[in-house]
DNA sequence: CCGGAAGATGTAACCGGTTGCGTGCTGGGA
DNA sequence: TCCCAGCACGCAACCGGTTACATCTTCCGG
């Protein structure tokens, strides 16, 4: 294999094979009205000469980027890497490239809504769990291409997700079927700036699983916090410091879970002997941590987005627009019957 | 502000602003030659249209395409993601944008070199902590473009690491001080398809740190696995059950580290009372585990490699092409004393 | 032996910008 | 008053492909 000659155009590689652009164009994206054997010929001569067509140039005429965008808040947590990997695995099967913008903070959120930089370099987008005002889904509707939401929903367009209130449901009933009665929840605080709908499900899930056990919801064991990297860890110091701290804990995600078990184990406070702790995701670290938690299928979640986009710029919305998947409790060492039972 | 409108191109605008197409480019690319009042007035109407140029047609003409392509074995854990974060911060403040490849398996990585699909789609690209063989490397230096190589090294090419060697003696040199004198390390196998380097680099500051410190590198502590999840925790039920069990283990990373922890915790094996435990990463769990690590800057690692590409692109390599980042000990709750001490 | 359909290939316009060069206008110095 | 430098702007070629349409063969039935 020779050297890959950007240099070269389909101009000369039209020269060299004694043809037109036109027929050397028709050969490489596969277009009929071609003998079989020039066909063969150049195919063989654009393998030896390493060429490949300019992509840009190609859009230009063609009208498609060949390009899906990838919007996250932030790449480092396990489950945005998780997505991508299964938006990457789907996308690069169909050979399209994608774009990823990190949109951490408000200013960048505002200036990315307001500029849009997606605009032309992209078919469709794909956001995935992203906390989304009203004027930014506005934003997004004029962006006139597909929009696909992955972790998380958005009106007026296609996504896919968990069911964030099943999810806590699952959890919170299996700390009630061991036995255990004062339950706590440690959950992320939600703002305007931060319209994350998550907290708000997993909390419901949190409450009726409670209440169709007959049990009451004590206010004093739902902790508020700002999402932070320790926020599991200070809220399990609150929940400590109560006159009668609870037998188990439900965090909004492992990370939260993790926090907690380190207050828990700084206090010297037995896991899961005096309390249990329970988590949502099932990050891998949680199999290292010995975590029970809820699974939820992050690279599904990515791999399903990028199909639909697909599907979508593909103008045949075969399927449904709106999917969720399913999690499921995964039993490790956290969680067990309260002391007292 | 209006709704972006795509069908809109810079000839309708010129049309709309009563000139030529070359004065809106002008205006657009901040070229000179224009009066500042015509400036003005075509910005407005621009602003007012909610026009973007679009960045393939100007790649075309222009040359160069605005993108960088980002490659990484994989997306999901946490130095990738953090690698890549620092990239994309970069990269947005200057207006470029990121194409990420996730290039896996032997099979993925064999067809991504080549046919290397980066050609003409990117000005340059930059490889995060990718295992190269020889014949894959020979296929970079073919691209004809910068390539920049972070949290590795690659003859040939600019890189920003950190010294694999430096920071396993540190973490060593952590244990020794503390008064351990039976370390082991569970490390990374590395094959001839995974020609990872950091494991050897680590392997080798680990001895060194040893031998410097007067005690001999006892074979039998030194664990190597075939990379997986649980590699941590397999290692230290081998280094359990030896005769005489170590009382620190040094793991490869953080991951493994924990993986340690698990074994660890569940054979009842008091930390750090009867066994110490280190890792290199300071992955942000790690905190949430109390575990004592060797940090490394990830993020930085991605913002300088961006840097760097963007000073290759310039033409100008101003600064110095092969950067080594700091890294420092961090001490936290699994490292102590032996016993017997 | 002839007309015409089907297939192979070339021609040229077009996608949406960028830019070298030319033109027209203005103002200042001789 | 005349000449020319200098500025603002338009013209048109070009970037590297795609594709509608035209042209030229070739082979068939009549």
């Amino acid at each position: 294999m020779n050297a890959p000659n950007t240099r070269l155009n389909m101009a000369d590689v039209a020269a060299l094979a004694g043809v037109s652009k036109a027929t050397v164009s028709r050969v490489l994206s596969g277009a009929p009205g071609v003998s079989e054997e020039t066909r063969r010929r150049i195919k063989a001569l654009v393998k030896d000469l390493s060429y490949v067509v300019s992509p840009d140039a190609s859009r230009l005429s063609r009208g498609s980027t060949g390009r899906i965008a990838v919007v996250m808040p932030h790449t480092t947590s396990w489950f945005y890497g998780a997505v991508l990997a299964g938006v990457l695995s789907v996308l690069r099967a169909e050979g399209l490239d994608a774009l990823v913008y990190q949109v951490a903070d408000g200013t960048e959120s505002r200036t990315f809504f307001a500029d849009l930089p997606v605009q032309r370099r992209v078919d469709a987008v794909i956001v995935v769990a992203f906390p989304v005002t009203e004027h930014e889904r506005r934003q997004l509707d004029l962006l006139g291409m597909p929009v696909v939401v992955a972790g998380g929903a958005l009106e007026h367009h296609a996504h896919v997700r968990i069911d964030d209130t099943t999810a806590a449901r699952q959890a919170v009933t299996h700390l009630i079927r061991s036995g255990h009665e004062r339950i706590a929840m440690i959950n992320a605080a939600v703002t305007r700036e931060w319209p994350y709908a998550p907290p708000a499900d997993r909390l419901d899930g949190y409450r009726t699983a409670l209440e169709d056990a007959g049990l009451t919801v004590d206010p004093r064991l739902v902790v508020d916090l700002p999402w932070s990297g320790t926020m599991g860890a200070d809220g399990m110091d609150r929940l400590l410091s109560l006159d009668r701290p609870p037998t188990a804990v439900f965090g909004f995600c492992d990370e939260v879970a993790l926090g907690a078990l380190r207050s828990l184990r700084r206090a010297g406070v037995s896991v899961p002997r005096t309390v249990s702790v329970i988590g949502i995701d099932d990050h891998p670290l949680a199999e290292l941590c010995d975590l029970t938690t809820v699974r939820q299928p992050a690279e599904q979640q990515g791999a399903r987005s990028a199909h639909l986009a697909l599907d979508l710029l593909g103008g045949a919305p075969t399927g449904e627009l709106h999917v969720t998947l399913p999690t499921h409790l995964v039993i490790r060492a956290t969680t067990g019957p309260p002391e007292d039972s």
